[in-house]
Parts: C-alpha cells; structure tokens; sequence
DNA sequence: GCCGTTCAGTGACGATGTCACCAAGTGGAA
DNA sequence: TTCCACTTGGTGACATCGTCACTGAACGGC
C-alpha cells in the first residue's frame, strides 16, 4: 500500500484516522489511453484522484459537434464526479483518459463518509470545486468574447508541454476551441505563413512559440 | 420566527436537532431591488437562500461586455456562494438582485457546521450544486454552437412569465445571449416583420408565442 | 420647451461558421 | 507491390454574426 496521499497537496493535513480510512478502503486502478471513463448517462461509482496521467472532460452535442470542457491533471479530483456523486446524479458530459492514467478510486459510500466526516477532505474536494467553476466562467467568456486566433495560440501554447510539438488533427483544435475545423485550418496556414509553427499531417510544430506569445497576450483588446 | 424551512422541499427531511439550530443561527434578511449581493473579488460571508424574488449571476469581463450565467430563484441557493464558501476564495462573478429578495443568511461557520452534521443539508446543496454544473454545461453548448436567432426565441419564451411581456432593453437581452447589441435590435425586427412580438422603447410585447416557440425548438438542427 | 442622455435602427465591413468539393497522405487488402 | 477506402487538410462561395460609425427618436430633468 504505497503513500500516495503525499502526491495531493490539499490531503497532507487529513486527520489520522481519516487518511487511514482512505487509504484501506480505496483502491489504485490503472486505465489505458483512450478509455472512455464516464459518459452521458451513466451513474458515477467511484470518485477518482489522479496519479498519473490526465483526463479530458467534454460535451458532446447532439449535432456530433465537441467542445473540450476542461482537464484533470495528476494531484486533482474530477468535479464532474464529485457533482454527481454528491447530487445522485448522472453525468452530463464526457471523460477520456488522454494518457495512461493511474487514480485512486474511492467507493461513493467511502467518499460520503468522509465528506462527513473530515473538513480536510472536505477543503480537498470543494477547492477543486471553486477552481473548476471559476474555469467554467473563463471558457463561457472566451468563446463568447474572444477572436479564434487569439484562443487558439493560447491553447496552441496550453498545450505545448515543453514538446515543442503537438499531436492533434485540425478537427481536434477546433472541438478545444468549439469552433469549425476550416476555421482552425485556416487560422494555422496564417500562423504557418508567420513563421510561427510548422504543420504536418497531425502534427504542429511550435517554431516561434514568442510569435504565439505576443498574439495570445492582446487578449481582450 | 416563521417556518420558511418548508419553503424549501430539500430541507423538510432535516434531522430535527439540524434543524432547529438552522432556525435559531440564520437570519431572514430583505435586500432590495438592484443591490449587487457579490461582486469579483468580494469574499462570501453568508449563504443565502431564497425566499422571494430573484438574482442573476452574470459574467463581467474586461471589455465591460456582459454575459448572464444563471438565475437563482425563490428555493434554491446560490451555488456561487456556496463554492467560494466551501473553498474559502473570493467570487469570480456578480449576482445583482433583479428584483426585491427576502432570503436566509447562514454565517459561513453555520454552514460548515450544517455541511459536516447533516446528511440531508449536505444534499440539499450539492444536488443544486450538480444542476448548476449542468446548467453551466448548457450554456457552453449554446454559445459554441446555437444560431442566435433561435437563442433569442428561447429566452424570450424563458423570460416571459405569464405576462407576455418582457421588460428589457436591447442592450440587456445581449448580455442574455453573450452577443451584440445590433444583433439583437436586428433579430427582433426580423421577429416584429414576421409579426411574433411587438416592440417598445424598454419593453418587448410577445403576440405569437407559438411562433416563437416553432423557431425556438429547431434547436440543435 | 430645451437639452442631455438613453435607446433603437442601419449600412458597411471584417470575422467566423457552413457547405461543397477536391487533393494529398495513410494504411490495410488483394 | 498496387489498389482502394478512409482520414486529413485546403479552398472558394456564401450565410451568419460582430464591430464600427453614425443617425434619429424617446425620455426625463430643468
């Protein structure tokens, strides 16, 4: 049974008792890349914690059109699962494992216990909470306010994680972005022709991530 | 003392002992029409319940454009607050009473006792707490992806309330949708030609409500 | 009535979304 | 290997939406 609740921040001052309760009645899973981990309808069973790996939370309309919500990354809990498992209800949107995912799952009975039970947890939970919410606000104003270029260096820059490169096809830009893949098409060929990235077939090289930079930063001009 | 508790059904399984300190360490407060009750920044003191009337949280960006994320209405709690309170942030949004509103405040230590001792309360709030994510969800959905026009038939359908009227500038039904102003005076002329509504500095008179309504439900097609 | 302010209407134009279609790249099957 | 189906990306035409500049009407205080 490794410590894993070091991995979490916001769990370090669980009381004794509770943090061994945690830990005997959770368990470590492991999910392979590409798993739909909850969808539309279902029931959640299990509040996860994230070791490893990351989660993407989208909605996916009924025209088959997608728009990527939010993240969770290694050290977050899911709110969407909080959300459902503190209301009894089902899920409204859609979770996919990005990466290889490792998570704590903790059993819906264990999880109102501690909520019950442990104001730490409850901090825990809640300030992903908060976080998430405030998250949600930001993706409401972006798309009702801000130009496709700028969004899409910010997200083009988001998503860079040190590679320099992306791997994402056009159609797969656009459902982060929740706009139309010629738009994202277009868009890129201009950034091409600045100099800024390189494209190949499903993948984005970032030449001038600086060029990106000053482009995502006119923000809300 | 009035029994407001039965004002709101979640409330009525409460555990006699929560509920009478609920009664005994909560105040019933009147705020008038037009307070702003929280603001970017601001750092939540109560939660507060609703008895009468009603509150619009909306979305205030740099620009100064404006955008309305959701109503709390007579029964249900602000999920804002009760975010911020859980979380111990500050709000990220303003809620502005739309109209006068008598409501319950719960001190913030009243709550966290309320949230930790009781079962149904934790309920109470949570399961407002996953509608509104869902809620949220929706609107993201609408703005990514509904023609305006048929946004705008929906919310004067929603708005309207029994008086087949609704009270608002063009300016304010803009904020509604996250779009423009000349959008909306564009699109109500369109609806005033087709002879679905009839218009007035201030105020919108709807006159074929079915009409609207066939426009409102092509939804998603 | 006068006047400043708010509210609504409109044309022009740029930005974005939609549709139709084509070309190139990819990978599996024959 | 060649062939073929599928995925991905590119593009023009057009519709919708957002922005800008400006106008005039309606309202309220003086």
């Amino acid at each position: 049974m490794p410590d894993w609740i070091t991995q979490f921040p916001g769990l370090s001052r669980l009381e004794p008792a509770v943090r061994d309760a945690l830990t005997r009645k959770s368990a470590v899973i492991a999910v392979p890349k590409g798993t739909v981990i909850f969808g539309p309808g279902k029931s959640p069973e299990n509040l996860l914690l994230l070791l490893e790996g990351r989660v993407r939370v989208q909605q996916v309309s009924e025209g088959g059109r997608e728009i990527v919500l939010y993240r969770v990354e290694a050290g977050q809990s899911c709110v969407l699962t909080t959300a459902c498992l503190l209301a009894h209800e089902d899920y409204s949107a859609q979770g996919i494992a990005e990466t290889d995912v490792r998570a704590v799952a903790i059993p819906r009975a264990v999880f109102d216990e501690l909520v019950s039970q442990s104001v730490a947890f409850r901090n825990f939970i809640f300030t992903a909470y908060s976080r998430r919410i405030t998250d949600l606000f930001q993706v409401i104003e972006d798309i009702a306010f801000q130009r496709v270029d700028i969004r899409l260096a910010q997200k083009l820059i988001d998503l860079e994680r040190g590679a320099r490169q992306i791997k994402a096809t056009h159609q797969q830009m656009a459902a982060e972005l929740g706009t139309a893949r010629e738009v994202v098409s277009r868009q890129l060929g201009e950034f091409q022709r600045r100099g800024w990235i390189r494209q190949s077939r499903g993948t984005i090289d970032l030449v001038d991530i600086a060029g990106l930079e000053r482009l995502a930063a006119l923000d809300a001009g």
